[in-house]
RNA sequence: GCCUCUGUAGCUCAGUUGGUAGAGCAGGGGACUGAAAAUCCCCGUGUCAUUGGUUCGAUUCCGAUCGGAGGCA
């Protein structure tokens, strides 16, 4: 293990498998606090949708990164890096452990590799250009503008995936540089954090859907109908209107459906999101496998993840 | 009990004038660098209910049996 590298702890997986409880167990027992890294509990208010973990679940663990951003706020991966390295600096210099966990594939990813983002300033006139071209002229011709600029990224973006031509388009735009060039440069510095990755998932997909499903049910219990009514009438929400459990019931809300119809639709997305969160996780090679079905009790479960972490430890610390 | 309709993918159904079949939804896999809970791409073998018959060949035609729906008693 090379010295001078930041231990970091990071519990992922997709929606439903108990990420929030064994991350607060790990930080109970090793001294620790936790680092979200979840697009959507950064919202204030936004708390039975995303199952943002109470003070209670907490057990008196500080966590960071949650429950900070206004739902109005624009907020980016670029952002979520910047602010995720200083928390875990900050926790590492208190000679605490610091423990990621969520399920944003896209913030853990860019944080453990060190992904320097470009320090320009977004400029809020240049995507609603491009759209509005792109409805006009058709998406192949704003692919072939980005094939102009940046014949690489062109080749391996889909016409349809109007958002990524956009973007790649507008990162020419503000800074001068190709987004493969942007992405090149990006990767150049060696990550601060050695990573030790504890991926959650259900061996029996059936059972994980089994859980998102009695999951939703329990936020109906909660008053999720309630939270998402506050923000269904918010037309200033951006990001975070994309959160589910919210969009999905606007046709209730709208009285174009009936509720078990958006509730049907609300635990469907949630099952699909579930399912490229796993994409996503299933790419990390070197990530120690959880299963919970493969556990007689969270505690057995705790107890083979706290072996994976002292082990980790010990490993830092003899070198 | 009789008559009619019906039985094809997990579900809803097409279809094959007889050469073993395809859509939607569900589901699965993948991509991912400033919206990422977003965005996008790819993937359809199933005893064509069972069983006999006709036929070179039946999921398709005919008969019987067993499900299901409706009608008449």
């Amino acid at each position: 293990m090379i010295e001078n590298k930041i231990p970091l702890v990071a519990v992922a997986g997709p929606t439903a498998t108990g990420k929030t409880a064994l991350a607060v167990e790990l930080a109970i027992r090793f001294g620790g606090e936790v680092v979200g890294a979840d697009s959507m509990q950064i919202y204030r208010g936004m708390n039975i949708a995303t199952a943002k973990p109470t003070a209670e679940e907490m057990r008196g663990i500080r966590h960071h990164l949650i429950d900070f951003c206004e739902p109005s706020e624009d907020f980016s991966v670029a952002d979520y890096v910047k602010l995720a390295k200083c928390a875990i600096e900050d926790i590492n210099s208190r000679k605490k452990l610091a423990i990621l966990c969520g399920g944003t594939g896209l913030y853990i990813d860019s944080l453990i590799e060190n992904t320097k983002f470009d320090e320009s300033e977004n400029n809020a006139e240049i995507r609603p250009k491009l759209k509005a071209l792109a409805e006009q002229k058709g998406n192949a011709y704003l692919l072939s503008m980005l094939r102009e600029i940046d014949p690489q990224t062109a080749e391996r973006l889909h016409e349809n995936n109007l958002n990524r031509i956009i973007r790649a388009i507008e990162i020419y735009q503000t800074t001068g540089r190709t987004m493969s060039e942007q992405i090149k440069l990006s990767r150049t510095e060696a990550s601060p954090y050695e990573v030790c990755m504890l991926c959650l998932d259900y061996k029996n997909r059936g059972k994980l859907y089994e859980r998102i499903d009695k999951r939703v049910d329990k936020m109906l219990e909660e008053g999720l109908i309630d939270e998402a009514k506050a923000f269904y009438s918010d037309g200033s929400l951006k990001t975070s209107r994309q959160a589910i459990g919210y969009k999905e019931l606007d046709p209730y809300f709208s009285g174009s459906a009936s509720l078990e119809a958006c509730i049907a639709s609300l635990k469907q997305s949630t099952r699909r999101y579930a399912k490229r969160q796993l994409t996503w996780f299933r790419r990390y090679a070197g990530a120690h496998r959880l299963y919970p079905d493969d556990y007689r009790s969270f505690k057995d479960l705790a107890d083979e993840a706290e072996r994976i972490v002292s082990e980790f430890l010990n490993g830092s610390e003899n070198v």
